[in-house]
RNA sequence: GCCGCUGUGGCGAAAUGGCAGACGCAGCAGAUUUAAAAUCUGCUGGGGCGUAAAGUCCCGUGUGGGUUCGAGUCCCACCAGCGGUACCA
């Protein structure tokens, strides 16, 4: 009667999991201890995806794996729950967001108890959650109270900031401001991506072409006042610490990139008159290079200052401070036409179109300070006010950019470097009529001619850096972290902004008192952004807007943090989640951390791991945390495409267009011949066939067919839910199909059918054991107490042995194919030894939970099997007494041998020439030498 | 353009430089059954020779080269698909 039902395993697994509290891990480790994250989710409407089942699945595999290999398991769940859609959400349905946050937590907690993942529940956080932001805020509030000790490359106490006399002089305001400017928290007018359509600023990283990532809503560059974190300062060490970690190197090289370290230099060009150079030169070698840019000189910065002597023009880009300053009257009217257009440009128009590059003549001259000439100043806007110094010198010759810029302007191109082999196109290069942007040997180029280009590079950096006209300078692509948002759902800045007694700031700061945190976020009716850049908080009432201490009054700073503040530290915190005094004890921070397995999208490659790493790091200097680095492993997994589907292509007049006879057009596809439009059309799997390379229509072979698995949306409604799939298979199916599909980090497409291949496996493990026309779940009767046959040994160490060194290596797809095997095997033998039946049970407990208690219990075990041993091998027992290799002939198999599976090689090798179909083949022929692999081959190489 | 990943049967895939295609899906055949479903068993890369079976040979891991006794695996060049990125001086 009871066959395999996981309807009712599977929910009376969960509850006896819950009410024992099986996975509660202890506060300390036992012994050795393993650290298992998952990235959590945002917990949006739509519940869960497909997607997160795959890594959790993986995590809860070697959670549980390890638990029974004896090992204290910390495996933790949360939510990153603040952030934009949640606030979409709640001003669509007009819910106070925190409430609609809740249902979606509740919603995930359930699917996530529904899949059978061993968390420690009772460690289950929100960053929502007034005790954690708290945390959140505090942890705001050290990197308001650090500096970055470029010396010592380490953040250091605000306090201990060396003030420099001139500054201590100017009186306590003027200290205050300068300790503003070093924090690490600090505030600065910056032009910040606006974007109406969400009410809010964002980051860089959050910008896709120009667009929000969230919503698609188009993005402004206007300046605004804004919260920035230094992360630049920790630029170094955020790409040297990667080194010795273990993730893959495309993301430590994804990281390292985005980071974008350059060395070069900068260089001062002064815009003056020619006559005036030599004194400017003058005054220049009697100091050092100056700290800020004075007034009158276009600083650049360069990564090639070998190429400074065919620097013929120079660009600052239209946001540039000296724009005002430097242009004549002739040209004042172009530049402000060219200026005010570029700032109403989004960067996506900028970049957009044919991409030519635009430009305006400012009517000023630089002095080029290596060869004292002249040379025109212009505004462009494919120079960048954001890096470098946002002006440079332009190489034509030597700079792919810059060479485009000059041929549309007609500037003047100079070869300054000659390349180091005889291209072909050499002439034209050492003419200037083709860019070379490779190493070579400096020509055109005064002391420096000769030199290679590292040579060349450093002796100009030395001898303009003696003079007080360059240094040797670094940068970054990455920019300093825009970390305030116009939004209501986030976490609020425990900052006081001082007021005078008319109301008006007066731009001193204050930090809320710790001892007085959280500052929870106020009741406010409405809370929908209004289009302009001010935040909702300023809606606030007035008894949370303004705080009054020690008699002076205070107004709240009402921007919020972004999401990605909570997700900053999370893993911290399920160390020690109740924790009132710190944001974790720091006994237990030492105990546990790192993190020693991370698993998660490789969509937060950049953003999550680069931010969680930098805040890490401050922790770590200020002394909270007691390593560098917080994820030692880190492993992304791929993502799960829809089914695969085939698609082709019909005219209007339904007659088919082959895939390959299609061009793009702006309307869409069409046909490459007749340019009609196309319409793409579905096509069921038994209408096509394969021929050669393409699939093709089996009504009409010459008509290709598209075969393609898309990403899942909504839109083209292919999304699979794990709610009808558990309720149609049961979880440990889908934990077990998802792990079946491929390796994890592989990108697969979804099959419902191989989701019933390994039902059906289940239902074979289930019938190998259980009487199935039993009432209860009784023992079939060939499971019996006895000593496994040597065969049966063999099949069942050998399967341990496979499983463990797999998932081991985080291999959890072929350990599925090992049971199935050893299900294959047993489902054949009359009698199964109970022995072997229980190791199996074991085996695939990590995978399929629910199902491996119902048969231990069903084995005569009355407890969860969640710290049984984990079944052990003996290598011996694996090996047959007689083994079949092959025997080849200049690589080619041409027979096959049984030998002892200890045969020498010696023996090997005669077992080969003895071989009578190997006779044959070495008729009229000599064997040259013998390669003999003991218990693998044999390979006569013979003439 | 640049960077990264991936190319193996009808499909998902497996393979410390050593018998390519384990395992699963789909398909085919058989057993069971009044019948079907379910289940169990077997076959299943392509092509020759062979009536067939046994057997046997050739080809085959995107393409072209190379290293090696031996290459899906290592090296070079290229092609295709997917993903990321976009004037970072």
């Amino acid at each position: 009667m009871p066959r395999y039902n996981p309807a009712t395993i599977e929910p009376k697994w969960q509850n006896y999991w819950d009410v024992n509290k099986t996975f509660q891990c202890p506060e300390m480790p036992r012994g050795e201890k393993v650290y298992v994250l998952d990235m959590f989710p945002y917990p949006s409407g739509a519940g869960l995806h497909v997607g997160h089942p795959e890594g959790y699945t993986a995590t809860d595999i070697v959670a549980r794996f390890s638990r029974m290999k004896g090992k204290t398991v910390l495996h933790p769940m949360g939510y990153d729950a603040f952030g934009l859609p949640a606030e979409e959400y709640a001003i669509r349905t007009n819910t106070p967001p925190r409430v609609s946050t809740e249902n979606n937590i509740a919603n995930f907690t359930r699917q996530l108890k529904m899949l059978g993942f061993s968390y420690d529940w009772d460690r289950c956080l929100s960053t929502t959650d007034v005790d954690y932001f708290k945390w959140t805020q505090w942890i705001f509030l050290e990197l308001y109270d650090t500096w970055f000790d470029f010396e010592q490359q380490k953040g250091r106490p605000i306090a201990e900031l060396p003030i420099p006399a001139d500054v201590q002089s100017a009186g306590a305001f003027a200290v205050e401001a300068y300790r503003d400017r070093h924090r690490l928290a600090y505030q600065d007018e910056a032009l910040v991506n606006w974007c109406p359509g969400l009410g809010t600023v964002l980051a860089n990283e959050e910008v896709i072409d120009g667009k929000s990532e969230r919503g698609n809503h188009p993005v402004q560059r206007i300046p605004l006042r804004q919260w920035m974190l230094r992360i630049t300062a920790y630029g170094d060490r955020l790409i040297h610490d990667l080194e010795p970690l273990d993730w893959s190197p495309s993301i430590k090289k994804l990281q390292s990139d985005w980071i974008g370290r350059s060395t070069g230099a900068e260089v001062d060009f002064p815009v003056i008159a020619s006559e005036q150079f030599s004194d400017w030169k003058a005054s220049r070698a009697k100091s050092a290079f100056p700290e800020q840019q004075p007034s009158g000189t276009i600083r650049v910065y360069t990564t090639r200052p070998d190429t400074l002597y065919g620097a013929t023009y120079m660009v600052i880009a239209p946001e540039h401070p000296l724009v005002k300053s430097i242009v004549t009257s002739e040209q004042a009217a172009a530049v402000k036409a060219y200026c005010d257009a570029a700032a109403f440009k989004s960067d996506r128009d900028r970049t957009d179109g044919d991409k030519k590059k635009t430009g305006v003549f400012t009517g000023a001259h630089a002095i080029n300070p290596v060869t004292g000439k002249a040379i025109p100043v212009w505004i462009a806007d494919y120079v960048l006010i954001g890096y470098g110094t946002g002006a440079i010198m332009a190489v034509p010759a030597h700079d792919d950019r810059d060479f485009e810029f000059a041929q549309a302007y007609k500037l003047p191109i100079v070869c300054v470097v000659k390349p180091e082999s005889n291209s072909e196109v050499l002439d034209a290069i050492l003419a200037g009529q083709v860019c070379y942007t490779g190493p070579g040997n400096a020509m055109n180029s005064g002391a420096i001619d000769g030199l290679d280009t590292d040579q060349a590079k450093s002796s100009i950096i030395e001898s303009l850096s003696q003079q007080g006209i360059a240094k040797e300078a670094v940068n970054y692509k990455l920019r300093d972290w825009l970390f305030s948002r116009q939004r209501f759902w986030g976490e609020p800045f425990p900052i006081l902004h001082e007021l005078d007694k008319d109301g008006n700031p007066t731009g001193r700061k204050r930090a809320v008192d710790q001892a007085t945190l959280p500052v929870d976020l106020p009741h406010l009716e409405d809370f929908k952004p209004h289009g302009r850049p001010e935040p909702p908080l300023a809606k606030a009432d007035d008894s949370w807007l303004y705080v009054t201490i020690d008699g002076v009054r205070y107004r709240r700073e009402t921007n919020t943090m972004p999401q990605w503040a909570g997700s900053c530290w999370y893993y911290l915190r399920f160390i020690d989640p109740k924790n009132a005094k710190a944001i974790v004890d720091p006994a237990k921070e030492k105990a546990w951390m790192p993190v020693d397995l991370y698993i998660g999208g490789a969509e937060h490659a950049v953003l999550h791991l680069l931010y969680a790493r930098f805040w890490h790091k401050v922790l770590y200097d200020r002394g909270h945390v007691s390593q560098p680095e917080p994820f030692q492993k880190l492993v992304n997994q791929g993502m799960i495409l829809g089914e695969v589907e085939y698609t082709g292509y019909q005219l209007s007049d339904g007659s088919w267009v082959s895939s390959t006879a299609l061009e793009k057009s702006d309307n869409g596809l069409i046909d490459r011949v007749s340019k009609q439009l196309v319409e793409a059309v579905k096509v069921e799997e038994s209408e096509v066939t394969k021929v050669g390379d393409s699939f093709v229509l089996i009504s009409n072979e010459k008509i290709r067919i598209d075969s393609r698995a898309h990403k899942m949306s909504k839109a083209r409604g292919n999304v699979i839910n794990p709610d009808s799939v558990v309720s149609e298979y049961g979880a440990d199916s889908l934990r077990l199909y998802e792990m079946f599909m491929g390796p994890l980090e592989a990108t697969k497409p979804w099959s419902t059918k191989g989701v019933n291949g390994v039902r059906n496996f289940l239902d074979r493990v289930w019938r190998l054991m259980i009487d199935t026309q039993g009432d209860g779940n009784d023992l079939l009767d060939c499971i019996q107490d006895v000593e496994p046959t040597p065969e049966q040994n063999r099949v069942l160490h050998s399967t341990i042995m496979h499983v463990t060194k797999d998932i081991e290596t985080l291999g959890f797809n072929t350990p599925i194919a090992r049971m199935m095997e050893f299900v294959n095997f047993f489902t054949k033998e009359s009698v199964r030894p109970k022995r072997a039946m229980e190791a199996l049970v074991l085996l695939l407990a990590p995978y399929a939970p629910h199902i491996a208690e119902e048969l231990w219990q069903a084995l005569g075990n009355s407890q969860s099997l969640t710290y049984e041993p984990w079944p052990t091998y003996d290598e011996a027992m694996t090996r047959t007494s007689e083994i079949e290799i092959p025997l080849q002939i200049n690589g080619k198999v041409r027979a096959k041998v049984m030998v002892p599976s200890g045969a020498t090689v010696e023996q090997m090798e005669a077992a080969g020439r003895n071989h009578e179909k190997i006779h044959e083949w070495l008729e009229g022929k000599a064997i040259v030498k013998a390669i003999v692999i003991p218990g693998r081959m044999v390979n006569f190489v013979v003439k």
